[in-house]
DNA sequence: CGCAAACTTGAGTATAGTCAACTTCCGTGG
DNA sequence: CCACGGAAGTTGACTATACTCAAGTTTGCG
């Protein structure tokens, strides 16, 4: 389902990423000429691993998220993206073809450029480059603690963690909604939906409280000495 | 340790390397015109994880890991480079600061560039920020192939993985020397030394026959299947 | 209000980590 | 060249962590 040119709102969005917002406004005007924008059901898939792509993508609400396949059919996530994010870009220089597959988590809204006007801009601009560059970095260092986090720490101390990333700095009692499903999260840091239930009962004694999507803590201090 | 020059073997490595291969040969030489080589002890720590970084870096020789510490003090390997690779690239555009750890861990002779000349020349040339892209995407889904492997595969079908990855396409039985210590290859797989040995053990008697650093494979079939 | 999906809890199991004992490998020096 | 010693690797026993499956419970939407 697609919908032919972005909002005012969509254009805001885009202006605050990481990618557009390292960029002069000429630049900017130049690549979202050519913008597309789709929305998509929850569950709906946008690409698959292997397959060719020609676009980059930005997600505008929603999100989505990125996972590989196992044999046996399993899935494990490799990212997931929230409003503002950009992904696709690796593919770019991977020989256009996907590493990952990429589906809708929620009923989402994404915007597409096409990923050869932007390569040939960045073969031109430099800045253009930078601000990929940027972005990949950005990314690469986001799988990488993944990938530490799974090898260094237990559930519950994956998800203290993913809570006190949301602290912010200094409060030592605060709260926050989960900006997504329990189910999404559990992927996210790699645990069945039921680790994370678990993680959450063993994280309770050290003051966290979770009420529906909302996660009260009330002892900072205990969380980031679990 | 420090060697003042290149030799023209570790010229040969770095113009081979995914870097400088994609470099016009003015390039190339403006870029070695001040790279330094250094020599390390197996142990020998290059930097720390948050410390500040100015070079990019390329193993001419040996092996160089990188690590993360958990509070405890356990180690998490999030890659292995060796010859020919480069590695500390990302640093340059997440504010100069070192995402993990790096140590030779074997003895290993390493050349590094000013990254402070480099981002300069990738802010002229575009074609140096596309080389750095491609390094840069090339690492990021290495990293995104661990996690998800990690996530999807037990042991002995990391292991059969790995196998197979050095296995010439097309042949049904043949034998190869690992590139390093099963120490190593345990890190790397995100696996302690005991793990992998028993992963070795298993993969018997699907034909896979290890003695020292020499695997040989019977039945590359079986090794598909696990 | 009722249904379906999301989430939680419980019980059992599998996988890999730890610690310890033992073996093999390999480089060194006699 | 052999003997020795230390490091690397293997094996065993035990434990911890998280997965699976199944049965509940809660939530939220129509």
């Amino acid at each position: 389902m697609k919908t032919l040119r972005l909002t005012s709102g969509d254009r805001a969005i885009l202006l605050h990423s990481r990618f557009f917002s390292r960029l002069a406004r000429a630049t900017v005007e130049a690549i979202l000429a050519d913008t597309t924008v789709s929305t998509h059901e929850e569950h709906d898939v946008l690409f698959r691993e292997q397959e060719r792509i020609d676009e980059v993508f930005f997600v505008l609400s929603g999100l989505v998220r990125l996972y590989r396949l196992g044999k046996d059919g399993r899935e494990a996530d490799v990212a997931v993206f929230q409003r503002g994010d950009m992904f696709g870009v690796n593919a770019m220089f991977l020989n256009h073809r996907a590493t990952a597959n990429a589906q809708a988590a929620e009923p989402s809204i994404v915007a597409r450029v096409e990923s050869r006007r932007l390569s040939q801009l960045a073969a031109e601009e430099t800045d253009v480059a930078q601000a990929l560059l940027e972005v990949v970095c950005h990314h690469g260092k986001m799988t990488e603690d993944c990938l530490a986090d799974d090898r260094l720490l237990t559930a519950p101390q994956r998800v203290a963690n993913y809570i006190l990333s949301h602290c912010p700095n200094g409060s030592e009692t605060f709260s926050f909604r989960l900006p997504f499903q329990k189910n999404v999260l559990a992927g996210k840091l790699g645990l069945a939906p039921e680790a994370l239930s678990r993680a959450f009962s063993m994280l309770r004694p050290s003051g966290v409280v979770v009420k529906g999507r909302v996660i009260e803590i009330r002892n900072r201090q205990a969380l980031e000495e679990f």
